[in-house]
DNA sequence: ATGAGATAATTTGTTTGACAAGTTGTCATC
DNA sequence: GATGACAACTTGTCAAACAAATTATCTCAT
């Protein structure tokens, strides 16, 4: 028989300190900038060990709720979602190691981007064509420089991101971007083809000029596909 | 004039010795379930003190790669999106404390369970159907009872993102869905329209059905900007 | 031999104390 | 009043010890 799973479960003190901390911050109104009570006034105030109280500011630290620096007292930390994606991605990388979740990924890539693209059809701005044409122009010039046309692959996909004027698409389609090239570049972008990737950034532009969502959300997902696709090829055929 | 920003950055030796057990778990090829070296050992060989190590192996803790467990060595863990997503909530929850972000994550909620909608019109089996329409039938009959037609309700929206087959989407929109709902749950649900919500799952069902991707994604669409719209009516008006 | 239970060894959790290294506030000096 | 040295914090790291939990070992009855 195994033994109960039920009862309670023995949380670890730093846990405890944790939670005690996340609701001083919360019930005392503290803003990012504000500082928190030293360690040495934790423990008195909680009759607990230094370590649990620094593994517990670890823990928020790491949570990106605050912030501490060598010498300083800790302060709640100034929300970042930049921060938040980011601390993701040592996670996402021991997922994409050990499962085959590539695949859900570049899907999840697509669909975030067509959004993306529909979106910024609605919301483009004269501005905002200009800025898509000049880059477009500037990535033909560049089509013998591989590793400068990319970079501006990259900047055109995310000016779009930027029209689509919601910044947690705007972090998550850089975040999706990076651990994708972490594991293998080929996934992102394909050498050889980029007359292929000029005509489709075309087409792209030209939806969102027209204000065309459906055709821009299109024109993006078979964009990314085709990418996809070739990928396939090369590794499986 | 300020201090040289340049230079090198002094890293705590947590973050090196961070490093060196990432690579020695990709270089030694562990996987899940695998044990790594004890903190004596880690110790010996890095030459550190114990409160550095302790210190990286908790910070690989809360990102998901390695489990401690009192008492018994640490073990690279079995990679968990629901972990990951999880581990989120608390900086999710900082920043929307702190900014002004909330219409944002609302935008991307629909986004993303319009697109779970338009994938389930594509891959949907009659059994998912019948499991929909089940849960529709239940609803309606739960009309009078506000917590249990509430509970359904999110069975619904958690069916079609299990019909869209990616595992991504799924977590994620549950994670979307805690963190509204953590917030204030009137931007999750309304109360006092039912007969309004069950229309328009009926609308959702029934484009999902038909496997009309673009009536299921606008359904959808629609179904959660009325929220929206009914939240701003209450609190702006 | 084999299996089960007690026992010992190993490991992480926590405390205390101490010192190093960095930051912040104070105060005399110009 | 601005500046720079200095003192008072604060966090970073190490060390040694014990508590609590797990894991391996060994004994013993079957």
């Amino acid at each position: 028989m195994m033994s109960l799973p039920d009862q309670i479960k023995p949380r670890k003190l730093a846990d405890e300190v944790q939670d005690r901390l996340l609701r001083l911050i919360r019930e005392d109104g503290l803003g990012p900038g504000d500082a928190l009570p030293s360690e040495r006034e934790l423990m008195a105030r909680y009759e607990i060990g230094r370590p649990a109280i620094r593994e517990a500011m670890q823990a928020l630290q790491h949570r990106g709720v605050i912030e501490i620096r060598h010498g300083g007292r800790p302060r709640v930390a100034e929300p970042s979602l930049d921060g938040l994606i980011g601390q993701l991605g040592t996670g996402v990388r021991h997922l994409l190691a050990h499962t085959s979740s590539m695949d859900h990924l570049k899907e999840a890539r697509a669909a975030l981007e067509a959004e993306m693209a529909r979106i910024a059809a609605r919301r483009r701005t004269e501005v905002d064509i200009a800025s898509l044409e000049a880059l477009l122009a500037a990535q033909e010039l560049s089509a013998e420089e591989p590793e400068k046309f990319l970079e501006i692959d990259g900047k055109f996909h995310r000016r779009i991101a930027a029209i689509s004027a919601n910044p947690i698409f705007e972090t998550l389609a850089a975040g999706v971007f990076d651990w994708l090239r972490d594991f293998h570049a080929e996934a992102v972008r394909k050498r050889g083809l980029e007359q292929l990737t000029l005509t489709e950034h075309r087409a792209i532009l030209d939806a969102i000029a027209a204000g065309d969502e459906g055709a821009a959300a299109k024109a993006m997902r078979d964009h990314l596909e085709r990418a996809n696709e070739l990928y396939h090829q090369d590794h499986f055929q």
